[in-house]
DNA sequence: CAGCTACGTTTTAAGTTGCAACTGAAAATG
DNA sequence: CATTTTCAGTTGCAACTTAAAACGTAGCTG
């Protein structure tokens, strides 16, 4: 009980961030997702991680199967057993989290370094940032992006849709001015 | 009063996530996020844009303010006014707002097309989606991530951080083809 | 079977959030 | 300069969330 969508968190102007907010809003679920990509999959094991209630993390379980971030799959061997694992929708959030996560990481204070590194599987190096890609590829930033109603749209983008790659799928440096970005590290990357 | 940090957000393992949802996790954070990178300057027009309360409002840009994810800056015509202006911290918080927007749009039921579109200026095409790039600017899915102990680093990625670009700060798509060379194409600024 | 583990629910108490109505300051108006 | 309007912030109270601990219930284990 108790556990009613409070509100759709203004729906108006039909856009994603509602939506999303709507699970990934609460104040648990990024850190469960969190620690579902870091490997934890039982109830006890996000307990103990997390240092979250029982009760809570009960229900923001639930609410993240119940929207199909979380599967939730017995154990064979041992039936009470629950395994919680990322589904693809689940996975989809991870450039969210990581983008996040660097945020976080550029501006907070207490942090020296992030423990539980991201790597690139292949060379098992700490990946890069997170970027906004353009239609075509190109890596955008902050000065780049305009918002405006879908009636404005020039005919030639009125049938693509926000947040799909082109045809062109490989990404392209939009490299012209200084200091914009998202990757406003020193370009150098040194510290 | 009464706006006490409630706790860190279990900030073991020093990770950029909880920092981040120390401000962004907040019921209406982003709404705002949004709306003030959709335009929206003073109080009333938050009020009205979010249908949120007053106190509450008041509550959020204060906390946003305050971890100088926005600016408050007084109009000089009118000085009861109050302008709030997105920093470059709260314009670093764009890929992920987007991001969180793409994933709301891409599963979200009751979403047919969000209207205000965010476009590329340059071109007024709507945006392409958030990608997550590896060190040397390769697009990275979620399968080609790992997450590893800072210690179990290569040596060569020691010195990296995570979330910083290379070097070579274009971006290229991870498919094996190793002849996919390309080149970013210098753009106009544009406005 | 008794005891333990994994998971979840209920209970109770404390803390937060949110809306509405109020306060108060700075323009605009007459 | 008194009055009204506008903008922003505060207070009061109801509704909700959170946490900690007790309780319930399967399913293993000895």
């Amino acid at each position: 009980m108790g556990t009613d969508v409070r509100e759709p968190l203004k729906e108006l102007s039909a856009c994603g961030l509602p939506a999303a907010l709507e699970v990934m809003g609460e104040r648990w679920s990024f850190m469960i997702l969190r620690a579902s990509f870091n490997g934890v999959h039982h109830f006890e094991e996000f307990l103990s991680e997390l240092g979250i209630a029982r009760n809570i993390l009960s229900n923001r379980l639930s609410r993240l199967v119940e929207h199909g971030i979380l599967d939730r799959v017995q154990d064979e061997a041992d039936r009470r057993r629950v395994e919680y694992c990322l589904t693809e929708k689940g996975f989809d959030l991870l450039p969210a989290m990581v983008s996040l996560r660097h945020w976080g990481l550029k501006y907070g204070v207490e942090n020296v370094g992030m423990d539980p590194v991201i790597v690139d599987e292949r060379d098992r190096m700490p990946i890069g940032p997170v970027a906004m890609l353009a239609h075509d590829g190109r890596i955008l930033g902050p000065a780049d992006l305009n918002m405006i109603a879908r009636k404005d749209l020039p005919e030639a983008g009125r049938d693509r849709r926000e947040g799909t790659p082109a045809d062109a799928p490989h990404a392209l440096h939009n490299c012209d001015d200084p200091g914009d970005a998202l990757d406003a590290e020193p370009r150098e990357a040194a510290e």
